[in-house]
DNA sequence: TCAAAAATTGATAGCGCTGTCATTCGAATT
DNA sequence: AATTCGAATGACAGCGCTATCAATTTTTGA
């Protein structure tokens, strides 16, 4: 193996110059630093990542916890994310979780053990036990897509709220008075939040909330179409359909044409993300556009703040939205 | 900082025998693993992971090199990874490469380094330069997806030719004479494969090949729509076109309506890998289906093979594949 | 019961590198 | 030429752990 004694060796010099001719170019003169790097060329030196990580305690990665790496909406946040740490020099590593608390926390232990530098949660709640909390100062976690307005770590998250109520606002605005919901998880903080821009948005125009038309989902394809069948079978339909992310969406219009309803002519159907998808459905899907890529790009922003010590100007950072207008929804049909 | 010799103390025995009774409990006494699991837990000891990948020199994490994370394709093949890995007690970093060498081979340089126990690239070129090729033996680089037929390194693959020549075959059945293309990138074995299923087709029917109708793309939803505006601007529209992948079907299929064309009536659209929204498409996206999940498992067992120093038995694994006949494909009209 | 074999434990080196501190060198100043 | 001072380099400990081998204890079998 070859090592930085043999490096040492060749070049004459001893191992910390060697040492320091790479890792701090500066501090060596130009002759040595030429001299070790031709040493280093001929001897063919790879330096041993994993001793210099031992040694000084820096892994150079990052963590990302994913629930579902193949829904692309975390696809594209975690591109963004990405974009965002190879300049820096540091390395993704990928957990998958599958929502489910056990791997999450399995995982998170990463950073706990030192095999990694910070990590960035994409799901709702804080990755590790309580008695891992590191005390008063805050570990480098942070969440992102989510919303945990708790303290336990700073945030990355859309103007939820704002965003469900403008969509709502829009569907009213083109004359829906009943509008049905296909929500996320109900506790989840994101179901939660839009729920309330929606609620806000009937409140303001004076229109009546209907339990009956609002379906839990989980984000997930056939759960939109399982919650336009479940609206459907209890009475008379809503002219217009809000479905808490794209995927639900596209399964709502499908399951709509199935049951024989024209979208947007009989239903209007909104989604949430904006997938790059979206506008390729047919009809193209209306939806809210999320910033997804730079959703990454803050949360990376976030985390350096906490792995470099420095004092956090904001914890929580919200990310404005757009409404992207497009063919499935258009003026409500007056029966 | 508590390391294991604060928990040999505690227990009262040596610091080889924590680590053991950590590593290797089978090793050890019921009565000496208690005593140090408890003194562990006492203490609340973490193993320096940084510490014993030093030592042990396994990482325990393998790299995946993606071009594109955003691509539902790829993201299905990820999971399937790290399904496969995860009982394996190993974790997945992840390389976004956006197809530039130079970021692919400074990620391969992880191998290198020891910071990584393996590779599983899903481009087409082998990652590292030649002169890190590892002389005789293969390193643990294994190629996923796509057709790198030298013995650089095992592949996993899908039965590339045969899938194009049965969907060209289907739809000639259809009775569709003129089937335009729009391919991958030329010099890609894929669509160099794929060409050779599609031409392979024609020939079986004695139908003529027409170099116009076949336009080149980048998997992208953009290069579906100017794919199809290639196609239509030289001439008589075919009455099917094959696209290489789903995306670019979507971006075909969008394009053909906006030139007025109806799919399937005017022209009919097939696509290649059978996305989880292809079928959520309107029309549902005729498409070969690819077993995404199983790449990720075949790989990640012909890595281990590679890695555990095992005698391959077959260096190039072919996966079958499926057609998925939906709505987006019609007999041909006779006009 | 006692020697031999097996199971368990301990002592210690050292993985490859970086941080620290001491030393040397070279230029600048008097 | 002598002194000073900063820049450059060297020497070396030691990060936390595991591998190795030696020492010890326990088990086994005659």
């Amino acid at each position: 193996m070859t090592n930085i004694r043999t490096v040492a060796k060749k070049a004459g010099v001893s191992v910390a110059t060697v040492s320091r001719a790479m890792q701090k170019p500066d501090v060596v003169s130009e002759k040595t630093r030429k001299k070790v790097q031709e040493a280093a060329r001929d001897v063919g030196y790879k330096p041993n990542m994993m001793a210099q990580v031992f040694r000084s305690k820096k892994t150079h990665s990052i963590l990302v916890l994913v629930p579902d790496m193949s829904n692309p909406f975390f696809a594209q946040v975690i591109s963004g994310i990405q974009k965002a740490v190879r300049p820096r020099g540091y390395n993704l590593v990928l957990g998958n979780t599958l929502g489910n608390q056990q791997t999450e926390r399995d995982l998170a232990q990463l950073l706990i053990t030192n095999q990694t530098d910070g990590i960035i949660q994409l799901s709702a709640r804080y990755p590790l036990d309580e008695q891992d909390k590191g005390g008063h100062r805050l570990l480098p976690i942070v969440n992102c897509c989510e919303c945990v307005n708790d303290d336990s770590m700073p945030t990355v998250q859309l103007q939820n709220e704002e965003a469900a109520k403008a969509m709502a606002n829009y569907l009213v605005g083109l004359g829906h008075s009943r509008i049905g919901v296909i929500t996320g998880p109900p506790e989840s903080p994101l179901t939660i939040g839009r729920m309330a821009g929606y609620k806000a948005a009937l409140e303001e125009h004076r229109l009546t909330f209907e339990q009956q038309i609002i379906v839990e989902g989980d984000y997930s394809l056939v759960a939109g179409e399982k919650g336009v069948a479940a609206i459907l079978s209890c009475g008379v339909a809503p002219t217009a359909i809000f479905c808490f992310n794209d995927e639900m969406a596209f399964g709502a219009m499908r399951e709509l044409k199935q049951q024989g309803l024209r979208v947007p002519a009989d239903v209007s159907v909104a989604g949430f993300d904006d997938l790059p998808f979206s506008k390729y459905m047919n009809p193209a899907l209306t939806s809210v556009r999320q910033p997804s890529l730079d959703f990454g790009a803050v949360a990376v922003n976030q985390l350096f703040e906490l792995i470099e010590g420095r004092v956090m100007r904001q914890r929580h950072q919200l990310l404005p939205f757009e409404l992207a207008i497009r063919s499935s929804t258009c003026e409500a049909s007056n029966l």
